[in-house]
DNA sequence: GGGCCGAGCCAC
DNA sequence: AAACGTGGCTCGGCCC
């Protein structure tokens, strides 16, 4: 791999002549350079396109690249490209090229660090497996306003810079394939790859907001915080008799109640010298004003966070919402999404009601009915738990009602959500004490409680001891469909060597089930598409929130479409569910709704 | 004035 | 209340 061996190409014969080139091979890597990072705005200054021989820059201002659809959609060549989602998206919406048989080198470097690692740019590839040191300083020559680029011409270095990138994915791809294999990670990789083009439509396609009723909302939450604010401060006139007017003549008649200062010292009129106005130290107290302040500030935190900045992200040109959602943003195979974080939108406010269908098509939202205490059942083979989802009884019921020695009937609210407290609990690792504190018990009582539903379901117990000890042992723990997360253990001289081990120890144990709910959300939103494009179904994902898949389908079909959702999200359960029944539940509505 | 980090709180 | 897993966003405080 010579520097600057590449041709640049202007001309649109000689690009159609080189087409052919591309399918003898099994590779092929692929490359862009554009104005910016985002796929609607950006302007496509440079496509680049390697062979294991030849590498080809092409001028995309000049070029007309559509004749590169009949390969990019092939199934082969192999394409290798490092963070395959913004390419597939950029070509999606320039050149209406759907990429296929992707080999992500930024995914693969993912799958094969979790948990080590998060570094998975392509100047650290290229170190780590070619030893190449690679100078990114040129790409921000694309993004200035006033680059060579974007009076149509490159420079050499552009191009040089260009060229390179693509030219060495091709190695990167053969060292992380080979440790692929090794590890085990084949499968992953494949879920993987296969969801790219899925997350990056999902992305493309992206909601609608009825930006009206958020306005309205918010003005309703503005309102009870005023009011809860207007409380406070006319319970507090009476502490502030003497300072009307500050040293620059503005009345002083109310406190701030976002300055800690002023309240402490408010605090402290009302006989009560608290050490800091934190949440914990507020909730201590029975004061009305700790109340209310708690009460404020939750109004407070609900406008600024979900207020007016996430309208300010719909897209002027789509009006809609295109968060960026990454595939693999959790170490345990999770997706994370942001600008904005659709997934922390509040579940019981009016926030969520506000995403609505297009005109003309309906919102279906599809959700796993407890699918990670379903996995805890199958990987821990507990007859009791398994035997609880067989017979689709009420699961945290049933607990209590084994653990109390009481008929179902007989289970009060306080015995089934201790019960459920200890259902959702182990699988965080969660142990008496933490226990004693969310239920309000001591911490002897919950010990004895533990002890009761371990002696309950023994099975839950030992796997439990087993797979916390494998994480020691081994470094690492497996999900049910091969993903692999990798510990960092301490050393045995470090001060804080026990609190680290716990620490792993309670990762191990939610890892199998939180990544194998993860890869089984991805199975299935690979199997929804597939069908949709099968039946020929104008229907679409666009949105997923960990256990949850919404999707937008015309009116006349959504009905089809939700048994299409339903029926593969069950498929995608059932491929890594062997022992237990998988249940989701699904609603068509106009808006985005709990099923 | 911008980057970084912890606190606090939202989701599953 | 420092012992509950995975994240992102906002704010305030701190530092340069």
């Amino acid at each position: 791999m010579t520097e600057a061996n590449f041709e640049f190409i202007t001309d649109q014969n000689r690009l159609e002549e080189i087409i052919p080139e591309f399918e003898k091979f099994s590779v092929l890597s692929l490359d862009t350079e554009t104005s910016e990072y985002n796929p609607f705005k950006a302007k496509l200054f440079l496509v680049q396109l390697a062979t294991p021989k030849n590498t080809f820059v092409l001028d995309a201002l000049k070029l007309n690249i559509l004749p590169l659809k009949y390969i990019l959609e092939a199934k082969k060549p192999l394409k290798i490209i490092q963070n395959a989602k913004f390419d597939y998206e950029v070509l999606r919406v320039k050149a209406g090229i759907k990429i296929s048989s992707i080999f992500d080198t930024m995914l693969a470097e993912r799958i094969l660090t979790c948990g080590l690692s998060r570094d998975v740019s392509l100047k650290n590839l290229a170190e780590k497996y070619l030893g190449v040191t690679l100078d990114k300083k040129i790409r921000e020559s694309f993004y200035e306003p006033r680059n060579p680029a974007a009076r149509g011409k490159f420079s050499k270095e552009q191009l040089e810079y260009a060229a390179k990138d693509a030219s060495i994915l091709i190695e990167v791809f053969k060292k992380q394939l080979k440790s692929l294999e090794e590890e085990a990670l084949i499968e992953t990789a494949k879920l993987e790859f296969n969801l790219v083009p899925v997350v990056a439509e999902m992305e493309l396609r992206g909601s609608l907001i009825d930006k009206e009723k958020w306005r309205e909302h918010i003005k309703e939450l503005e309102l009870k915080r005023n009011l809860i604010n207007a409380e406070i401060q006319k319970e507090l006139r009476h502490l502030n008799p003497y300072s009307q007017v500050d040293l620059f003549g503005n009345e002083e008649d109310s406190i701030n109640l976002d300055s800690p200062l002023q309240l402490l010292a408010v605090f402290k009129k009302l006989g009560l010298n608290l050490p800091n106005t934190s949440e914990a130290t507020l909730r201590l107290s029975d004061h009305q004003l700790a109340k209310k302040l708690l009460e404020y500030r939750a109004y407070e935190k609900m406008i600024t966070s979900f207020g007016e900045s996430i309208l300010e992200k719909i897209n002027p040109d789509t009006g809609r919402l295109h968060p960026d959602f990454m595939q693999l943003g959790a170490d345990t195979g999770r997706f994370t999404c942001n600008n904005p974080n659709l997934q922390q939108i509040p579940a019981d406010s009016g926030f969520r009601s506000c995403f609505i269908a297009t005109p003309g098509y309906k919102l279906i939202t599809a959700d796993y009915s407890q699918i990670e205490l379903r996995i805890m059942a199958e990987v821990s083979e507990d007859p009791a738990f398994l035997r609880a989802f067989r017979e689709d009884r009420d699961l945290h019921s049933l607990t209590a009602s084994q653990m109390f020695k009481v008929g179902i009937a007989e289970v009060d609210k306080n015995r089934r959500f201790q019960a459920k407290s200890i259902n959702f609990g182990l699988m965080y690792g969660r142990g008496p004490v933490s226990l004693a504190n969310q239920i309000g018990l001591d911490i002897e009582e919950s010990r004895r409680l533990l002890d009761i539903y371990f002696s309950t379901y023994k099975k839950v117990k030992i796997w439990l001891d087993q797979i916390a000890k494998e994480a020691i042992r081994n470094g690492h723990v497996r999900t049910l469909g091969g993903r692999k997360r990798v510990f960092s253990l301490p050393s045995k001289n470090d001060p804080d060597y026990q609190k680290l081990i716990s620490s792993i120890q309670r990762q191990g144990k939610n890892t199998p089930i939180q990544g194998t709910s993860a890869d089984i959300t991805k199975y299935a939103l690979i199997f929804i598409k597939e069908e949709f494009e099968k039946r020929g179904l104008d229907a679409y994902l666009i949105h997923t929130v960990h256990d949850e898949i919404v999707v937008e389908a015309r009116e006349d079909q959504s009905q089809e479409a939700a048994k299409v959702v339903e029926e593969q999200m069950i498929r995608a359960g059932e491929k890594l569910l062997k022992k237990v029944p998988v249940k989701v539940d699904v609603r068509i509505s106009d808006c985005w709704e709990k099923p």
